[in-house]
DNA sequence: TGCTGAACTTTACATGGTGTAAAGTTGACG
DNA sequence: CGTCAACTTTACACCATGTAAAGTTCAGCA
C-alpha cells in the first residue's frame, strides 16, 4: 500500500470517499471532517487541495491496480484483441476514479498544476490507444484511409472519461451497455471490415 | 437583434467577446471594465454571473442565426443526407459558442441554473441527434441492431462539445479535420454499409 | 521525573471573487 | 424647476482557500 503514514491516508480515504460519493462541492473542511482530523492537519500533508486531489488520484491508482489492469490488455496477441482488450480495462477503470476526476476536470481552469497532473493521465491513456493502433496497422487490420496518428486522436476522444460521463451519468447507461457501445463504435470506424 | 437596451448588449458583447478570447478567468469586473459601465451597472442587468453567461449564449443563439443553421439539415431528403448535414451545421456551430460554453460548463458544478441552461440547450441538440437516426431508420439505412434511441445517445455524445474541444483545442486538429472525422465515424456507426 | 520533538489542534487573519445595500451623480423630459 | 431612471461610488457581508503562530498531547529517553 506505500502509505506509512496513517493520517495522511485517513485523509486520502476520506477525499476520496467524499467524491466518489458524488458531492460536487467538497471542501478542505468536509474532508478533514470526515477524515477526523483538523482542517489545518489536511494542509500539515498537502500544501494545496490540487495537490490532495493529484495524490488521491495516485492513491487510487495504487488501490485499484490500475496498472495490473491496463497489462492485460498488452497481453492479447492480435491487434483486433488488443482493441477490446484496452476498451474493457480503461472503460472499466473510469468509474473508479471518476469521482476524484471530476474534482480534477472542475479545477483545471485555474490550476496549472491540476491542470498538468490530469492532462498527463490522459495522455497516458493516450499511448494505451495509440498501442492498440497500432497493432491494428501491424496486422493489416486499420481501416483503410486511416492514419495511426489521427485515428489515436479519435479513439482516444472516443474513450474519454466525459463521454462515459455523458452516457452513463447524464443519460443512465449501464456500464456494460457503454462498454459493448464504445467497442461497437471502435469496430466500425477503426478496423478493416 | 431584439436588444433594445443599449447599456446591457455592451455587457453582453463584452462578455462574449472575452470568454471568446479564450480566458479561463473571467471575472465580473473584467467584464464591466469591457463594456466600459461599472461592476454594479453589470448586476443591475443581470442578477449573477450565471445569468448573465446564460443570455449571452441565448445573444450568440440570435446574432450568429443558430436556428438558420440548423434549419438546412431539416431540408435534407434522404437521412444519410440529413446526418451529414447536421454534423455539418452543429460542428460549424461549436466554435462559435465554445468560449462561453466552456465557462457554464466549468460552472456547472455548483451553480443549479446554469446546470440546467446548459443542459437544455444539449438536449436540444439532441433532437438533432434523433432527427437525424430516425430519418436513416425510416429509410432503412440505420446500422442493423441498433435500437434508434441509443443510436441517439451515441450520436449525441459523439457530437459533444467535449469531443470537439479534445479534437480541435487540444490535439489541434482543424476544424476541417474535425467535421470529416466526426462524419467518418458517424458513417461508420450509424449507416447500413 | 522531567525534557524534547513531532504531530496535531486552535485561533486568527489575509486574499479574492460574488453579490447586496444605499447614497450620490447625471441628464432627459415634463 | 423638479422628478425619474440609469448609472456610479463606496462599503460591506459571505465563503472558501491558504498562511501564521501559539497551545496541547504524548512517546521516547536521560
Amino acid at each position: 500500500m506505500s502509505e506509512a503514514n496513517p493520517t495522511r491516508e485517513k485523509i486520502l480515504r476520506a477525499c476520496w470517499e467524499l467524491l466518489e460519493g458524488g458531492d460536487t462541492k467538497v471542501r478542505m473542511s468536509d474532508i478533514a471532517k470526515t477524515a477526523g482530523v483538523s482542517r489545518q492537519a489536511v494542509y500539515l500533508h498537502f500544501p494545496s487541495r490540487a495537490d490532495l486531489l493529484i495524490a488521491t488520484t495516485r492513491f487510487i491508482d495504487e488501490v485499484e491496480k490500475v496498472d495490473d489492469r491496463l497489462a492485460r490488455s498488452r497481453a492479447a496477441t492480435t491487434g483486433r484483441e488488443r482493441l477490446e482488450a484496452y476498451i474493457e480495462a480503461w472503460g472499466g477503470y473510469i468509474p473508479r476514479i471518476y469521482g476524484v476526476g471530476r474534482a480534477m476536470m472542475a479545477m483545471m481552469d485555474g490550476d496549472e498544476e491540476a491542470h498538468a497532473a490530469w492532462n498527463g493521465r490522459m495522455m497516458a491513456m493516450r499511448h494505451g490507444c495509440e498501442a492498440a493502433i497500432n497493432a491494428l496497422a501491424r496486422d493489416g487490420d486499420l481501416a483503410p484511409g486511416l492514419e495511426p496518428d489521427s485515428a489515436t486522436d479519435s479513439l482516444w476522444t472516443l474513450l474519454s472519461v466525459r463521454n462515459w460521463e455523458h452516457l452513463v451519468q447524464e443519460r443512465g447507461w449501464s456500464q456494460g451497455a457503454y462498454i459493448a457501445e464504445v467497442k461497437r463504435i471502435a469496430r466500425a470506424a477503426f478496423v478493416r471490415p
